[in-house]
RNA sequence: GGCGGCGUAGCCAAGUGGCUAAGGCAGUGGUCUGCAAAACCAUUAUUCAGCGGUUCGACUCCGCUCGCCGCCUCCA
């Protein structure tokens, strides 16, 4: 069994190899830091922190990098409007990503670079490529000569004569190809800037990726990552600096993740069409948001909209009821003499969990498949825990915890379950009772009438009551035990 | 225009040529209930955008057509 991840370098899904034996070398390509982060954000650092977590649990040692581009024109500009340094407005949104990432129960990564934390790495290899014949300088810039990399496309299957057709390259009047991408830039006044051979300048971003992947990680590494939209220019470029600087492979494998839409467009800034990630969170559990990012394959579109949201809400509600009941099991109930409740074939069922869920999680991290197998297993505890006398079969209690712990174990590597189960249950319904603003004595007394009328069978004033509180959300459930009351969703 | 991808039930979504086309939401019928609700059970695609081809056999491979999305400029 291997897990088979899809490169797009290839184009097809093979399995995970490794320089090292057991030890994956990750590089993920973070956030430009100038404001806050997006759904589409979240989906990216939720993506590689659910590999990481996945890969770990396969028992794969991870070196996991995600860099900060902390220079970048566009935090330049946000800064000069914002009346601060580029160093401040970078630090204060790294800080503000840190509190989304905490939010959302996001590991970090094993080192986490700042861009410009780099620049001597960056100038050692611009200089190499000069050296090479591979870059040159044209007034205070620094640019790669695409044509030196005679692989150059080879990452987003695009030829050079193709791009160099298309009209929508502006002409640089300094480049000597109007393909050639900049690897330093001369710095205008008042810009942050950095001594270099070439003059004061900063670096483009592309260069920014090839130096720190280099330094944290070697030459050659296992795995890359991003978004689908850095496929080309930004990954193909790194591949054009790194194998040229370093004439050996960058990458083994890269994965790139698909994005998140609204109304199937990509959710961006200048379609304004985004959601912040502390919008969301201000409405929605945490797990909420994880659960909707996971209920589909890494790679695929994923469309946010209030009613995917609700569905996310609904499954994750239905795994915790189902936790819930198992752990509100007494360990000690079991009686050894009574007959089993659970077949043969339930039992292997609910023993098959963790293979299925592997089989799902190998094949390139299918984590929707995997969220199916837990409903899969879910119902079929569900169906036994709906008929469990009350003085159970030890064996069966057993089988329940133990399964319960499984799922508990396996949903962590997405980052599901975390919370005590009859907690969240009950932060949920608490939740949902501030929202309405009722007053749960005044629920209490009417409860108490109605149960005096069900005894007297006055069952009109017993109904009136029920469809009193239902007008104002509060449904009611009678079960051996009494009546117990919940607020309904909308 | 070039390149990449997608099109599976009312909606979301798995499916690595051959086993009953997972699972969730919604719907319908039932058990339970005074009636309900919740829960549980059952049921919901003779068919995988369309048309051809390869194959003993295709949702799965190949070709074409239609539709949608993305990249080709910064972008997760």
């Amino acid at each position: 069994m291997t897990i088979r991840i899809y490169n797009t370098l290839s184009g097809k899904r093979e399995p995970l190899k490794t320089l090292k034996s057991g030890h994956v070398k990750l590089y993920v390509c973070g956030i430009t830091s100038y404001d806050y982060c997006h759904i589409g954000h979240a989906r990216s650092a939720l993506a590689f922190d659910m590999i990481v977590r996945y890969l770990r649990y396969r028992d794969y040692k991870v070196t996991y990098v995600r860099n900060f581009t902390d220079i970048d024109d566009k935090i330049i500009a946000r800064a000069r409007q914002q009346n601060c340094s580029s160093d401040e407005l970078a630090s204060r949104f790294i800080d503000e990503f840190y509190l989304d990432m905490d939010k959302l129960g996001i590991d970090r990564p094993d080192i986490e670079p700042r861009a410009t934390d780099h620049i001597p790495e960056m100038i050692e290899i611009i200089t190499e490529l000069i050296d090479k014949g591979m870059a040159y300088q044209a007034g205070n810039d620094v640019y790669y000569i695409v044509d030196s990399f005679p692989d150059y496309g080879k990452l987003s299957r695009r030829n050079i004569e193709d791009m160099r057709a298309g009209a929508r390259i502006a002409v640089n009047e300094q480049k000597h190809n109007p393909m050639d991408f900049v690897l330093w830039k001369g710095s205008k006044p008042g810009e942050p800037t950095w001594e270099s051979p070439w003059g004061a300048g900063r670096p483009g971003w592309h260069i920014e990726c090839s130096a720190m992947s280099r330094k944290y990680l070697g030459t050659t590494f296992d795995i890359h990552g991003g978004g689908k939209d850095l496929i080309f220019p930004h990954h193909e470029n790194e591949i054009a600096q790194s194998e040229g600087a370093n004439d050996k492979p960058f990458v083994t494998t890269w994965i790139h993740h698909g994005f998140v839409t609204i109304r199937d467009e990509k959710m961006s800034k200048s379609l304004g069409n985004f959601l912040t990630i502390r919008d969301i969170l201000s409405s929605y559990h945490p797990e909420i948001l994880r659960f909707f990012i996971f209920s589909t394959q890494y790679r695929n579109p994923l469309d946010f909209s209030e009613s995917a949201m609700k569905n996310a809400t609904l499954g994750l509600e239905k795994l915790y009821e189902c936790m819930a009941a198992i752990d509100v099991l007494d360990p000690d109930i079991g009686d050894e003499q009574a007959k089993a409740l659970l077949t043969d074939v339930d039992k292997q069922k609910i023993g098959a969990l963790e293979e299925r869920f592997q089989n799902a999680m190998d094949n390139d991290f299918n984590t929707a498949q995997a969220q199916g197998i837990f409903f899969d297993t879910v119902k079929t505890i569900n169906r036994n825990l709906s008929i469990l006398s009350s003085s159970p079969a030890q064996s069966d209690i057993d089988i329940f915890k133990n399964a319960a712990s499984t799922l508990k174990k396996l949903a962590d590597i997405m980052g599901l379950l975390r919370v005590d189960a009859v907690t969240f249950l009950a932060e949920k319904n608490q939740k949902l009772l501030d929202k309405i603003n009722i007053d749960e004595k005044m629920i209490n007394l009417l409860i108490a009438e109605r149960e005096q009328c069900r005894i007297e069978k006055n069952w009109s004033r017993s109904d009136q009551i029920r469809d009193e509180l239902l007008a104002k959300n509060i449904e009611l459930k009678d079960g051996p035990s009494g009546t117990e009351w919940s607020v309904k969703r909308n």
